[in-house]
DNA sequence: TAAAACTATACCAAAAAGGTATACTAAGAA
DNA sequence: TTCTTAGTATACCTTTTTGGTATAGTTTTA
């Protein structure tokens, strides 16, 4: 019941982006040392955020990454769907066949769960990094 | 981001147990039977459920189980914790070490998270299992 | 054309998930 | 009082996921 250290990385990576309000692109290796996160593992990361959108990347000298579109445009949920696919509080809700007997208009459980996902889906939805841009140094 | 299949089973032993409304003590091979939940497993998920106050257990011939409380004085919330623990988006929300530089205070995805993390604890918290029973069949 | 920087794949160790096994203890029935 | 049923306690085990690392390659530009 917990984000992966992979999903927090790539936020204070999407977040260091966005601070640097300048839109310059920005290799690998400062993003890894300002927020102390494994070099090769972020490149690995980088690339679920590419693959959805939310960044650029830029091959070569003077190579590195941007944000592929604005901060205001990029939410939390955003991130954590690149980086670990769909948010589902329990297997039931990902497909009916694991509801042990039937599907889920006959199983309280599956109800209630799925009012409680939908509300967590639309708070991460609901904060985007504009928001958290400058507010804090992003550490 | 999911919780885990401990978990599912907790919610559907404690749902089962509380849709005997007459009160009597259940053996786990009945509940292991009716909701498919493999019987050794059960047992040991059941331990944790006693350990919280959720369940009570009973020993030797007609021994089984039975809800320690009332059904509706459980919540969705005392099962997840009694299975999996505190409910935690980010390891950086257990314990500030894990927030790279400094803490809580100076960071804003920590705090966006906090806020996250307070809706799906409340949301988990404000559904019982005396809303769930009867409700339909428990599977 | 060499060096810097990202890409693609594959691999790997440690931890967690999901479950099983063994031995034991308590309670009631015979 | 002893046998059987049913939970307890602990330890073990296999598979998957997590959190990375390694190797080799491609692109860009000075």
């Amino acid at each position: 019941m917990q984000l992966n250290q992979a999903t927090d990385y790539a936020f204070r990576a999407v977040l260091y982006l966005a601070n640097n309000t300048s839109q310059e692109i920005i290799p690998a290796q400062t993003i890894a040392d300002a927020e102390e996160i494994p070099m090769r593992f972020l490149l690995k990361i980088m690339r679920s955020l590419i693959q959805n959108g939310i960044v650029k990347s830029y091959r070569g000298i003077e190579g590195g990454y941007a944000l592929a579109k604005l901060p205001e445009e990029i939410t939390l949920l955003d991130v954590v769907q690149a980086v670990e696919g769909p948010v589902h509080l329990n297997r039931c809700l990902i497909d009916p066949k694991y509801c042990s007997k039937n599907g889920a208009d006959t199983c309280a459980i599956h109800e209630a769960l799925e009012n409680i996902e939908k509300n967590l889906v639309s708070g991460l939805r609901n904060r985007n990094f504009a928001e958290l841009v400058g507010k804090t140094q992003n550490n």
